[in-house]
DNA sequence: GGTCTAGCCATTTTT
DNA sequence: TGGCTAGACC
């Protein structure tokens, strides 16, 4: 067992102490308490015994935490190694620490413990991986490694891969894992779910491989440790003692893993403190378990609950929107947000009716333009979406105004692709037990080294019990390869001992630059000629040069693997695009909330797999959107959208009924837009002002039953089939008690009328002359963006654009180009996006 | 062993 | 509709 010079117990705090006293006192001189309202303080002060800090959206969680955290170092009651502070995501870590660092100074530095599940995981779990069969330099896996690993195990298995495909199994390890169990309790009826009950063996077998290459996988961070803890009490003893206390960030998240991990600490001194929001949990597709905030009370009796409803973000009116709606969900706990800032001024929650996606990116695009000109920053405002698909047309509708938009989320730096090559190259060479690393750059870049001759590799290295790598050393030297491959082989063996040789002669970050360039890797996305290739070779630099920070290579490989992000350019001004679980902990002043249409959003899937429960979550992420917004909060429907390719009429969604309609204004077609004059298709209740009829009466919300309930039984998105034979959906608006006839309903029933076969998109009106305004409308935008000045390109230009790589300029009309992509085709845009090439 | 094509699929995503 | 994967083919 390791014992930690620095673990010896701080003496017994004495409240009411001469030493307390004096602290106290400095406390209120410190000022970190100032400006905190009562329950805030409450959840800062309680520092004894288990607490659970219900935290609203915008009521100052990340202030009580680190607050909290200041006010037990300041007040002596436990040294900065002494505090667990747990967060999911790496950014959140890195926040807290940055703002505990202002109250407390360089005393963050000293607390080892704040860090995210996973990677204190792995802090425990490295020194005792002896006792889990790891050694302490084991390796952490990616979903990439697990996923051909466990491809690996159902072929030894001799199961049908096409049948029992690997991301299956994986799924079900994945779900196993994040309910914190070893293949021995997987319930039997699980087990044998998968491959004609080879589940549960193949779960073995994996964990049984992953202990042979000295690896752990994420779940394996948690579950080893949990594991650890359990067969050794002493070891388990010691951590309860260190950590005096502890605190959870974001406990909604928390899976069943998470949750006994936690327990098994927290069985020692008891003052464990969880912050969450019930009504934000909309991670539990992937194993987080509401339950676990639910039930805290059950769970550690005398539990002090605190409710921190006092929001310091929104207007009311966004409060009264987001309350009303999430009061639809029955599994929660109960919080009613409210504000003291009553602004008459404030904006209502706005509802807008588009015809299809296309019309939905113009108008916000618009929209954000007009804001825009009113001196609002771009950075203030954001577009969070249901899914990512829908992001593209955003994308490229600001392309073609030169609006500046910056996409969050996406793969992260880790997860790309010559991030991983990289990285499986140092891997390699440092742990020649990696076989995965080593399979994954055997033959990138390509080197005539195929699958036939890696599962000779494999053969030999089964046959000797020895790991690829050192195998592949060996067999250069006999004569059991191919001349041609033998000699690629042992060009590669050569040089990983070569590179191995200088791990201590040269610094890490030059050896990682003389690896990539030796072996060929940066050469292969020189010749690459695909618009992401410099973007590629630029990362490959920024991980070298991010490098120098670490002592030593492994050091780094540790980071990388757990902790590394992608660094977001903040300096531009940009509208912000991501999905709206992406935008949770986040705020704008104005929030634009595409796409609420029954079967997106909700979505149906969600809908499918996990009935009310699952439409719950869906209305929980609704609050999560509505919440984001400070300032004003703007939501849109599409009556039309595309779906895979084809086109669906849908229906608006759910939620929008469930909000309050004094707190509501419906922006009607003929009004605001007027410029595209079609909002109202398919929103006969938004239509005349009556909008929002009492809650489950209104038409769309009862079509929406039907949908759901109906024969048409996981129809798809949105109307499938109705939507598109002659008159479906549309038809039926037209029915829509007390709509009035005439005016755009006509111009509805025109198309509905013809619908069946056309595409709204290239001929939507069947007319010429709309089609043409349209071309205004956009002409006009265009125009707007930037000043006329003498063009700088002409016809046959070679230029380079960011997203859509290279191409030769066909058209040139004032600052627009029209250029033939190579990759992407023809596209307009404006000159200042692209530079010659 | 590398390239081409038919077939499949299609939320949300952190570690 | 479009991007990815497995298997056929050169």
């Amino acid at each position: 067992m390791t014992t930690d010079p620095r673990a010896v117990p701080a003496p017994e705090y004495r409240p009411g102490g001469i030493a307390a006293r004096a602290m106290g006192a400095r406390v209120e001189a410190a000022g970190y308490l100032d400006g905190l309202n009562p329950e805030q303080r409450q959840a800062i002060e309680a520092t004894e015994g288990p607490v659970l800090v219900l935290a609203g959206a915008g009521t100052g969680k990340t202030r009580v935490l680190t607050t909290r955290i200041a006010h037990i170092l300041a007040t002596g009651r436990a040294r900065p190694s002494e505090l667990l502070a747990v967060t999911f995501t790496n950014k959140a870590a890195r926040e807290m620490k940055e703002r505990i660092g202002r109250y407390v100074g360089q005393a963050v530095e000293g607390m080892p413990w704040l860090g995210t599940f996973h990677a204190i995981g792995t802090k425990i779990l490295r020194r005792h991986a002896e006792m889990v069969g790891l050694k302490s330099d084991f390796s952490i896996l990616d979903t990439d490694d697990q996923l051909r690993l466990m491809k690996q195990i159902i072929q030894a298995e001799g199961v049908d891969e096409k049948r029992w495909p690997a991301r299956q199994l994986a799924s079900h390890i994945d779900g196993w894992k994040n309910r914190g169990l070893q293949p021995r309790e997987v319930p039997p009826g699980e087990a044998k779910a998968f491959a004609g009950g080879k589940g549960g063996a193949l779960y073995g077998a994996y964990q049984a491989r992953l202990k042979t290459l000295n690896a752990a996988d994420f779940g394996d961070l948690l579950l080893e440790t949990i594991r650890l803890f359990r067969e050794n009490a002493d070891v388990l003893k010691d951590y309860q003692r260190r950590f005096r206390y502890m605190l959870v960030d974001e406990y909604q998240d928390t899976n069943v893993a998470q949750y006994m991990w936690l327990r098994l600490l927290a069985q020692g001194n008891k003052n464990v403190c969880c912050v969450g929001d019930d009504d934000q949990s909309i991670y539990g597709w992937r194993g987080a378990e509401v339950d676990n905030i639910l039930r805290f009370e059950h769970d550690f009796p005398g539990a002090l609950v605190i409710r921190l409803e006092r929001n310091y973000r929104s207007t009311s009116h966004i409060l009264a929107a987001a309350s009303h709606l999430i009061a639809h969900n029955e599994s929660r706990l109960g919080k009613t947000l409210f504000t003291d800032s009553a602004d008459p001024e404030a904006e209502k929650v706005q509802v807008a009716s588009v015809w299809d996606s296309e019309e939905e990116a113009r108008a916000i695009g618009d929209e954000i333009e007009r804001l825009q000109r009113l001196g609002h920053a771009l950075n203030e405002m954001a577009i969070l979406v249901r899914a990512s698909f829908q992001m593209r047309e955003f994308e490229d509708r600001f392309v073609t105004l030169g609006l500046p938009y910056r996409v969050i989320g996406g793969p992260r730096f880790y997860e790309r692709q010559e991030i991983r090559d990289a990285l499986a190259y140092f891997r390699a060479m440092i742990q020649p037990a990696d076989d995965l690393a080593f399979e994954r750059i055997v033959n990138v870049p390509k080197r005539g080294l195929g699958d036939a001759t890696v599962l000779q590799i494999h053969a030999y290295a089964r046959a000797k019990g020895i790991p690829l790598t050192l195998a592949a050393a060996e067999m250069v030297e006999t004569e059991e390869l191919k001349p041609k491959a033998r000699s690629a082989l042992k060009g590669l063996t050569d040089s990983f001992a070569r590179w191995r040789a200088q791990v201590d002669v040269i610094g890490h970050s030059e050896l990682a630059g003389i690896i990539l360039d030796e072996s060929g890797y940066t050469e292969m996305w020189q010749n690459d000629k695909s618009a992401d290739a410099p973007g590629r070779l630029d990362n490959l630099k920024e991980l070298i040069r991010s490098m120098d920070q670490f002592d030593n290579m492994q050091t780094f490989l540790e980071h990388v693997s757990l902790v590394m992000d992608a660094e977001q350019e903040a300096g531009l001004d940009a509208v912000n695009i991501m999905t709206l679980h992406a935008a949770k902990g986040l705020e704008f002043d104005t929030v634009f909330l595409p796409g609420w249409e029954e079967g997106l959003f909700p979505h149906q899937r969600a809908l499918d797999e996990s009935g009310r429960a699952g439409l719950e979550e869906e209305r929980r992420l609704a609050y999560v959107g509505l919440t984001r917004a400070k300032q004003r909060v703007k939501l849109w429907f599409a009556s039309n959208r595309r779906v895979h390719g084809s086109w669906n009429s849908s229906v608006p969604s759910r939620f929008l009924d469930e909000l309050p309609e004094p707190h509501v204004d419906v922006i009607e077609g003929k009004s605001s837009y007027g410029g595209y004059g079609r909002g109202g298709y398919g929103a006969s209740r938004f239509d005349q002002g009556a909008a929002f009829g009492s809650t489950y009466q209104t038409p769309g919300w009862q079509r929406a039953q039907a949908r759901i309930a109906g024969p048409a039984g996981g129809g798809a998105m949105g109307g499938g089939a109705a939507g598109r034979g002659r008159g479906g959906d549309d038809h039926e608006f037209n029915q829509d008690p007390g709509r009035p006839a005439g005016g755009f309903g006509e111009a509805r029933t025109g198309f509905a009328g013809y619908g069946a076969g056309r595409s709204p998109q290239r001929d939507r009106w069947g007319n010429p002359i709309v089609e043409k305004r349209l071309g205004k409308v956009l002409e006009g935008q265009l125009v707007t963006k930037s000043d006329a000045e003498a063009a700088r390109y002409k016809c046959g230009d070679r230029v380079f654009h960011l997203k859509f790589g290279n191409g030769n300029v066909v058209e040139v009309e004032g600052n627009k180009l029209s250029i033939e992509f190579d990759r992407a085709g023809r596209k307009r845009v404006l000159d200042s996006f692209v530079q010659p090439a």
